[in-house]
DNA sequence: TTTGTTTAGGTCCACTTGACCATAAGTTGT
DNA sequence: ACAACTTATGGTCAAGTGGACCTAAACAAA
């Protein structure tokens, strides 16, 4: 039974997902998502929480985690009979992660390449990642997660890149302000601003109490380029 | 390694989950969440639909099944290791189970006398049980699952009587209707009619191929009484 | 000072929804 | 035959939300 890791951030306003380069057969030398296997007298969440910690250097406790899927066809792993629980992990952009024992790269790799076919990753790892994708482009809809792709104190802006990266899409920023800043518990002012190079200065906010979106945030609402 | 099936169904307007008393240790003789071991070679999807035949009776082909959580406490099982999977199942008022091998008797319990103090199920079983109609309340809000609680055809004030028992409170009837007959693909008409021993005969209707309800049926207006 | 860029905030209209009302179409009781 | 009852169906109205669009504010750079 192992834990595998969706990893999702938002680095250069591109979605990317965290893949390492596999270090032992199966699959050897094939990109794959970070996992590893459950140990005695371990929840998973524990699993999850270590793997994150010795594969890739990351603190779980900043990021948000949440399960995701079993997958359980026995075919999956060559080796044999391999359960996997995997895990969807958000958080804002970190330092390059170090290679840990059983990998030997790691690197944030844009969602886009990350599933072209080109790409192959080990096991049903495509289709795992696929699976955290959408969920995350989900949770998007109803939650505040959003808030934790961003290092603290963030702008309105800065939130909005990041529907916009994992959504694919842009919004308009005057609707989009509108909804967040008048969601109680989104967003709470610092009352500090940010001077970028260009631009008005933006006000800066850190994540609220809330954790839902009520009235959820649709994707309907796309708008061209 | 286990799988446990939360199987809710409405019978007599009240939301009901199958449980059984077991029959083996430990726990012997409490009431408990159906399910077992998966076997080798099973998926967990396989291995859903085997207990739901085995322990209930019940064909799963026409329920609506899904992933719920894992649930991996080491200390959540007293004969040591045991990871559970559960699944959601939702489906229509069925014939009253037969007991199975490992089950002494099956009931449909109304929810809220299992998930009163005095009850105590085997396990984890009440917080799994928590999860479950907490997922159920919410599938609600955002899918037409709630036609598969409904025996086909049904009318508009069946698939009413669902929300309401589910959600536990009063839906404004006409309001109700606008809503899921306004949704694309959510009701499909017969044409016929059914006629109650009291009251106006209602059209009926067959489930539709939408799955998603948007925007949404919030769960927010809830209406007193 | 002008230009460019991003933030902040406003308007307008279409649509949704909750509250409420009115009527329809059956059955049952007298 | 008629009233009473019950549930289904459908409509109105006001408040709120969201998409499209516009204007001004506030900074840096030219």
């Amino acid at each position: 039974m192992t834990v595998d890791l969706v990893i999702l951030t938002v680095r250069q306003d591109r979605l990317r997902v965290l893949l390492i380069e596999r270090g032992n057969q199966p699959y050897l030398g094939r990109p794959a998502l970070p996992g590893g296997f459950v140990r005695h007298g371990e929840t998973l969440d524990e699993t999850a929480l270590r793997e994150l910690s010795e594969e890739t250097g990351l603190d779980g406790r900043k990021l948000h985690l949440e399960q995701l899927h079993v997958y359980s066809d026995p075919d999956r792993d060559p080796r044999g009979r391999v359960v996997t629980v995997a895990y969807l992990a958000l958080g804002p952009d970190m330092p390059l992660p170090v290679a840990g024992t059983d990998a030997t790269a790691a690197r944030w790799e844009p969602i886009s390449s990350a599933l072209t076919d080109g790409m192959s990753l080990a096991f049903d790892h495509a289709a795992i990642l696929r699976d955290g994708l959408e969920r995350a482009r989900s949770q998007l809809e109803h939650t505040t997660v959003a808030a934790a792709f961003c290092p603290e104190p963030f702008t309105v802006g800065d939130l909005r890149h990041i529907y916009e990266a994992v959504w694919g899409f842009k919004l308009d920023p005057s609707n989009f302000r509108r909804k967040v800043t008048r969601t109680a518990g989104f967003l709470e002012p610092t009352g500090e601003r940010r001077f970028p190079e260009t631009g008005r200065p933006a006000n800066l906010y850190r994540r609220g109490p809330a954790s839902l979106l009520i009235p959820p945030l649709l994707r309907s609402g796309e708008v061209s380029s």
